[in-house]
DNA sequence: GCATTTATTTGCGTATACATTAAAGAATGC
DNA sequence: GCATTCTTTAATGTATACGCAAATAAATGC
């Protein structure tokens, strides 16, 4: 662990890791400001490190550098949450069509299969944060099963992008049992080959997820998570 | 101009325009590699800010930065090509659902109107460079009616990642007639605001650019452009 | 007192230096 | 001659230094 640490990994991969996992966490604020200076002492590394990290984070939509005023935590507001989720609905949509047209068999579904069996296992018990996880797992596998990996890192992407809001959203929220419906309707299609129908069950899961998670951001006034 | 170049402008962010202009000119040829410090000699910089300008073009899937072997420019491959025009397909004709929902007036559609007409009369004057600039033009504008800023930046990437591949199949492929009509339609449908067509009609004209273009790609064996 | 100008500080952009380490080349043993 | 080990080279990753410009504080004029 240490030693991948410390041997394998470079600083600048480091502070990439670390800062998205400070910036995930909410140890790192929405809407607060740091200079490089004080990140490259708290991760114990010099500025240049820091600053390569913080330029790649900025480009994967996490953080924004403004000279002078330090590298600022993006907020997420709920504009924000439309759009990202707008291009989810579109680019997971199109992995399930894929995922159903690439006639996986039943042991290369085994992960989402799995995945859907923690979701249920979690509602059963009523473990929001056991579900999220095991959500998230299914929809990451879900694109990596689309094939393509450019989607796979736009979506990787848009969803750090949201981590930090479910974790607020994910208390007042309903308890997701349509959802673990959906999942397992796409997921039958997938696995009997129905393209179509894999692709519009998904996109219908995820219109409905924006439509919920919006409405509550904006009844709640919460506006930059 | 070289006021805005010298003045207000970074050496990073030169660096970024310029070694983006020059792999997509092909000047710096996808495939090769080259060394931070000649590239921080050829544009007058030391390799601070080369290295800043790699990284982010990196993120953006231009080039690749592979230690000791210096900074490789990413050939794009007929497969790249699918991948690529499975996003464009899907966040283009999201964008033009939205551009029809959003009900334009007139001369808020004036460009787009603009950049049809101009490829008309590229075509009439089979003047396939103008062409090629007019439909660039039609398509990003066509994002920026659809009002998402991510799409818009996700869209822009994936264009700069194939417009080396343009360049070589421009005068291998059959006039581009079908096309300008399929962007008149789009047009009326966004004018007349019906989403659900211009979505539509969008997305087949897009799967068959992408049909077109790889069929070349692979006919002639282009596997690295 | 308030506005305006002048110091001062401070954080960033960038050049530079250097240690590290992978790769290439030379030398050795068989 | 071929494989293997040792040298050497060279490119990167990172620390550091420093000039510059922006933001803040101080000082001056009114």
């Amino acid at each position: 662990m240490k030693d991948q640490d410390a041997k394998t990994l470079s600083n600048t991969q480091r502070a990439v890791r670390d800062l998205r996992q400070m910036i995930l966490s909410g140890e790192l604020a929405a809407g607060t400001d740091h200079l490089e200076s004080e990140l490259a002492e708290t991760l114990g590394m010099s500025r240049t490190p820091i600053r390569e990290a913080a330029l790649m984070l900025e480009s994967k939509g996490l953080l924004e550098m403004r000279p002078r005023k330090g590298v600022r935590i993006l907020p997420v507001s709920s504009d924000d949450m439309r759009e990202i989720y707008d291009i989810l609905t579109e680019l997971e949509s199109l992995a399930a069509q894929r995922a159903a047209e690439a006639g996986y068999c039943e042991d290369e579904l085994a992960v989402l299969a799995g995945s859907i069996a923690k979701m249920d296992q979690a509602i059963e018990a009523e473990d929001l944060e056991a579900w999220a996880e095991a959500d998230e797992l299914f929809h990451q596998e879900l694109v990596r099963l689309g094939g393509n990996k450019r989607v796979e890192a736009i979506v990787a992407m848009m969803s750090d992008q949201v981590r930090r809001a479910r974790a607020t959203t994910l208390f007042i929220r309903p308890l997701p049992v349509k959802s673990n419906e959906d999942h397992r309707v796409v997921f039958q299609a997938i696995s009997e080959g129905r393209p179509d129908a894999a692709r519009e069950r998904h996109r219908e899961h995820r219109l409905q997820a924006q439509a919920m998670l919006c409405g509550i951001l904006e009844k709640h006034r919460l506006n930059s998570l």
